[in-house]
RNA sequence: GUGGUUGUAGCUCAGUUGGUUAGAGCAUCAGAUUGUGAUUCUGAGGGUCGCCGGUUCGAGCCCGGUCAUCCACCCCA
């Protein structure tokens, strides 16, 4: 037998993991129902053709294929060979692989309300929380399953929208003790307009991937990126103008409306973003012109969620505006803004800020001894009496040593231990002890769940 | 997809220019006064040295390949 192991980038998560998970989801899922969105999930495969080309080209070759059933049925060996060539060639072939794990939940989100837009009440606001799977190679910080926390608004232009999804990343946050994340806005629209003064509109992604890693590579580093892109020094030099916008929001706003003037993209994307900065008066908003974000469905307000500046984890959710969620799939007009939350790599960052509560860890609340034949049946009973009152409780596998019974408390984390033996069993008083305290007393038996009621 | 790092006990790691039967700490299990967590002591179990091949009288160590891991790039959460 090979040694178990797992696929590369996905992981088991343990007791204690999985708590501090469905803390960070518990969180956020309450805030999500708190503004009025409903859960949707939807299936772990989609048909290919509903992912191909919507995440661009590097995006496309991160999808992870299934391969068909029954390839090896001779009936069907002239089309697998022919699919095979064909996926030589780098293409996909619906003989060899039809279906595919979900790269994200926008898409699958789309395809559903596509489907279902006849039923659906306008503005739809969901929220989906299930994992995505992409064939990056891993690194810190990013896995090839992980969980994906979306919420998302449809059929409706308002800028309220935008609003409200910013005051769910900082409400969330906020909750969870983040709350020196950043907010960066930023406005599809205001990348357009540079374009348009740099080049022409087929230069927007040429310009937005490379300024959008300003913060990583440094100004000259940039620089060389776009005139190997093809731009004039000229161009480049207008770029560097707007790189070096700074100041607070709003001196940001009116050196823009300065390099800008006249253009009507600029003005606006210019007004979406004062708009919603301000009406967001508590929220940690950064407008940041280099905000670029790699999706190329977004047409308006962009967003990136960062982790608190000490803590070396960059994107921890992101999201913006897009005019045509389900145009691929022969609906049009239904526009939406929506946002993700990357709780995978909150964990991370929750985990190196030391943001959980101590308590959550605690699982079973109270260990009963077991010191013998009879005294166990009597202690089982004593425990399902607990048990019935709402109190988690379990009972020592077997007769053991006390030593051997209060480790095996200690090492799960039980804060009582409750023992009982011929004496108690005598005096109708069990012994219970608080096991951080090491303080003991006795308890009637029949008064146990009125005590442990009282002590949480 | 590109580049690099590291693979020795359950975990963390030693292991000399290549030289007998591969070690330590922690953890586990058993015992040291049969109803109170510590400490200490004694003992035990546990390894195809990632895998395959090559060089050599001899390889955990050198060489080639391969797999896995972590990190960075591309891209992204």
């Amino acid at each position: 037998m090979a040694k178990p192991s797992l696929p590369q980038g996905t992981r088991d998560f343990s007791a204690a993991v999985v708590r501090k998970r469905n803390y960070i989801l518990s969180t956020i899922r309450n805030v999500f129902e708190l503004y009025g969105f409903q859960p949707l999930e939807t299936p772990a495969m989609e048909n290919l053709e509903t992912l191909m080309g919507k995440y661009g080209e590097e995006g496309d070759k991160l999808i992870f294929k299934i391969l068909n059933n029954g390839l090896n049925d001779p009936k069907n060996a002239d089309k697998a060979k022919e699919g095979f060539e064909k996926m030589m060639e780098g293409k996909n072939s619906p003989a060899l692989t039809e279906r595919a794990l979900k790269y994200d939940l926008t898409i699958p989100f789309a395809r559903y309300v596509a489907m279902n837009h006849g039923q659906l009440t306008f503005p739809f606001k969901r929220y989906q929380v299930q994992p995505v799977w992409r064939a990056d190679r891993p690194q810190k910080g990013r896995y090839r399953e992980f969980t994906q926390c979306d919420a998302d608004v449809v059929g409706s232009k308002s800028l309220l929208n935008e609003i409200e999804l910013a005051n769910i990343y900082h409400e969330s946050f906020v909750k969870l003790g983040l709350t020196k994340y950043q907010l960066k806005l930023n406005s599809r629209n205001i990348l357009t307009a540079l374009a348009e003064l740099c080049g022409g509109a087929d230069k927007m992604i040429d310009i937005s991937t490379a300024i959008d890693k300003l913060d990583k590579i440094g100004v000259d580093k940039v620089k060389e990126e776009l005139l190997q892109r093809g731009l004039t020094q000229q161009q480049v030099a207008t770029i560097e103008q707007y790189l070096s916008i700074s100041g607070s929001n709003v001196e940001k706003l009116a050196a823009a409306e300065k390099l800008f003037t006249g253009n009507d993209a600029a003005a606006k994307g210019l007004a979406e973003l004062r708009y919603v900065c301000n009406h967001c008066e508590n929220v940690n908003i950064d407008i940041d012109f280099t905000l670029a974000r790699g999706l190329n469905y977004y047409t308006g307000v962009i967003f990136e969620a960062k982790a608190p500046a000490d803590v070396k984890m960059g994107s921890i959710g992101g999201g913006g505006r897009y005019d045509n969620l389900t145009g691929s799939f022969g609906v049009p007009d239904i526009a939406g803004v929506g946002i993700s939350f990357g709780i995978d790599r909150i964990y991370d960052v929750m985990e190196e800020l030391s943001l959980f509560p101590d308590d959550l860890q605690i699982g079973t609340k109270v260990l009963f001894f077991n010191l013998g034949e009879a005294e166990s049946l009597f202690a089982f009973k004593a425990m399902q009496e607990l048990r019935r009152s709402g109190i988690s409780c379990e009972l020592f596998h077997e007769t053991a040593k006390m030593d051997k019974q209060f480790k095996y408390a200690e090492k799960k984390g039980i804060p009582f231990a409750v023992i009982i033996g011929s004496k108690e069993i005598e005096t109708g008083n069990a012994v219970v002890k608080n096991l951080s305290t090491a303080q003991q007393e006795a308890v009637a038996v029949n008064q146990l769940s009125l005590f442990f009621h009282n002590k949480s």
